[in-house]
DNA sequence: CGAGTTTGACCGGCGC
DNA sequence: GCGCCGGTCAAACTCG
């Protein structure tokens, strides 16, 4: 395949070793650099004040000898001038036009997540309506693979009034208009515009009411569960979390956002305190964090991420922002959800092992994703290589320009889960990049708590095999060890 | 002095 | 109804 190209770069060598004119390297700072002007003035025999310093650069810089010649190379100079202020405008225009298709990405990007999570609520309203008529005798796997409590339709539609309160208070910036919005409500829906001020500065009773209302929320969506769990369940109103575990040796792991902790609790189980963090890159922003060591390995830091960046990230912390949204709303767009559901949703790619991903989710408040980035591996990027394809050949033949149908034997749950994150792009895409930056960065000693970049996570070692252990994490439901 | 952290108290959910 | 537990608040404290 390469063979022309060979031949050519082979001829362009020739060329060249048997030109007249080879060309020659020339060390001005040698302390031959006389013998070397003098040959080079030898050979191309213009030269006539041998022996001066005179250094040829590939430049005629004979002396001019006419007026016209001056003329010629002031014609010249304007030119070149000409030409560079107008490369220099062309790149003007290119940068805009760049920060211009970079805004148009993102807005696109996340215009693309909502309509595909619309169409999983619309998909999920439609099987409630079929589940509703069918009877509540007719027992789904829903309810035991719901991760969250469901709500009643009353619920919900003060919940829009709380959309549009939102709409009505955000302090957000432009670029978090109606879309990031309706991102934030739908993967957190938890954070009203209460939020949009900083703890600080609320008064007390506004404060309590504003923090509690989103707890009300949750309590809102938890009744009712045992009486119409299969009947009301609204997918997109479930929060997600994502849970990253990663070795580090610091009190929490950097991963590009300014984090303000407000709180610290000893959980059950645990003898290591697990402390609360906002992020405060941004007036309301209200994403959240959680951080916590392994009780059974103290070296391990888990780190459960909760909603969506309401504004601009820097690139350091949206891998780990992308990783952790597209995780989140992959997983509430059909990953922890049965397996019929699931095949028809708007993730769009069969699942067939739905419900094995969503067990345990039964048992938890909310579903929760987790990274896991501590087990060691030779070559990561190797396995992952391996697997992902592997999976992503089988779900997604038209990308990935396969055709034929799918490999012989059934899928391994590794397989499984490896697919699903394949079927995301910016999910793969963000993990490629948090693991190239692992394989990029030595193993440290994590500089510091806050700041920087999130190679630190990279420097837990992160690896591609997926596996499904999320029993030794209480709050899991799907985890996606990376070996 | 402002920003961030600590820590005891409070609140609501949930199981018994 | 009571107690446990997770999550959050906010005053006090620390730090730069």
């Amino acid at each position: 395949m390469d063979k022309p190209l060979d031949m050519a770069v082979s001829r362009f060598k020739d060329d060249i070793h048997s030109s007249t004119h080879p060309f020659k390297e020339v060390d001005f700072f040698s302390p031959n650099r006389r013998q070397l002007d003098q040959s080079t003035v030898d050979d191309e025999g213009n030269n006539s004040h041998q022996g001066s310093p005179a250094v040829s650069i590939g430049l005629n810089l004979l002396p001019i000898n006419s007026q016209e010649d001056k003329e010629k190379q002031k014609d010249k100079l304007i030119k070149l001038r000409m030409e560079l202020n107008q490369v220099r405008e062309e790149n003007l225009r290119l940068r805009s036009m760049l920060d211009q298709l970079t805004r148009s990405y993102t807005a696109l990007h996340s215009e693309l997540r909502r309509v595909m999570e619309q169409r999983a609520q619309e998909f999920f309203q439609l099987q409630d309506d079929k589940t509703s008529l069918r009877g509540a005798g007719e027992s789904s796997t829903l309810q035991f693979i719901e991760p969250c409590p469901t709500r009643k339709p009353r619920i919900t539609s003060e919940n829009f009034e709380e959309d549009n309160i939102e709409g009505e208070h955000s302090s957000s910036p432009n670029i978090s208009s109606s879309v990031d919005r309706r991102m934030i409500s739908f993967a957190g829906r938890e954070f009203p515009q209460v939020e949009a001020s900083p703890a600080g500065q609320m008064s007390p009773s506004s404060c309590r009411d504003g923090s509690r209302s989103p707890k009300l929320l949750t309590q809102a969506e938890s009744s009712n569960t045992s009486t119409d769990a299969a009947s009301d369940h609204q997918l997109p109103r479930r929060r997600a979390r994502v849970s990253v575990r990663a070795r580090s040796e610091a009190p929490m792991i950097s991963d590009g956002c300014q984090w303000r902790k407000y709180g610290q609790k000893t959980a059950k189980g645990n003898p290591c305190p697990r402390a609360y963090y906002r992020c405060t890159m941004a007036m309301g922003c209200p994403v959240r964090k959680q951080v916590q060591r392994c009780a059974e390995d103290k070296t391990v830091l888990i780190t459960t991420y909760e909603g969506n960046h309401n504004h601009p990230l820097p690139p350091a912390a949206s891998v780990m922002a992308n990783t952790t949204s597209a995780a989140a709303s992959m997983l509430l767009s059909g990953s922890t959800t049965s397996r019929d559901s699931l095949t028809a949703a708007a993730s769009g790619f069969p699942f067939p092992y739905g419900s094995t991903m969503a067990t345990l989710s039964a048992s938890t408040p909310f579903p929760t994703v987790t990274l896991d980035l501590t087990h060691h591996s030779a070559n990561p990027l190797r396995q992952m290589q391996q697997q992902l394809p592997l999976a992503a050949h089988r779900l997604l033949p038209g990308v990935l320009g396969v055709v034929g149908p799918a490999p012989r034997q059934p899928p391994t749950v590794a397989e499984t889960v490896t697919a699903a994150i394949t079927a995301d792009p910016s999910f793969t895409a963000a993990l490629a990049a948090a693991i190239t930056s692992v394989m990029g960065a030595p193993r440290s000693g994590n500089g510091g708590g806050g700041g920087g970049s999130s190679s630190n996570i990279a420097a837990s070692s992160a690896a591609a095999q997926v596996v499904l252990g999320a029993s030794q994490f209480p709050k899991s439901c799907t985890t996606f060890s990376f070996n």
